[in-house]
DNA sequence: GTTCTTACA
DNA sequence: TGTAAGTA
């Protein structure tokens, strides 16, 4: 299939799987005529590619675990060592961003009772 | 008409 | 990420 299939078939953006494969997330043939040519594994690949952003993980981060995501796999699991720890590893960093976060907001909320009093 | 690349906001 | 230009 075409981009337009596959942007129609997952809710992504043509532009948006463009940027996929320039981060290496996918991987289409082309046409004589340099049109990009999907399978329709591809449908699945998107999919999973979406969750794991959801998840929080970067581009870089998914290009390195999708490799280790069997193609006939619909539902994703970790399936191997790799992408378990990469799971864990991601969860360690937005702990981070969480307590950084929070940090802040702890800020804000005594600037804001400051304001209160004044 | 659709898609491609490149580039800018 | 959206959009525009100029092609194939």
């Amino acid at each position: 299939m075409r981009i337009s299939e596959l942007a129609r078939q997952t809710g992504v953006t043509p532009r948006a799987l463009r940027y996929y494969e320039e981060q290496g997330l996918l991987r289409p043939s082309r046409s004589a005529s340099g049109y990009r040519r999907y399978d329709s594994q591809a449908v699945i690949t998107v999919r999973h590619i979406q969750l794991l952003i959801s998840a929080g993980l970067n581009t870089m981060a998914i290009a390195e675990i999708l490799p280790c995501v069997p193609d006939d796999v619909t539902v994703l699991a970790p399936t191997c060592p790799e992408l378990l720890d990469a799971l864990a590893q991601e969860r360690i960093r937005i702990t981070g961003s969480i307590e950084r976060l929070a940090a802040a907001r702890d800020i804000l909320d005594r600037l804001i009772e400051a304001g209160d009093r004044s």
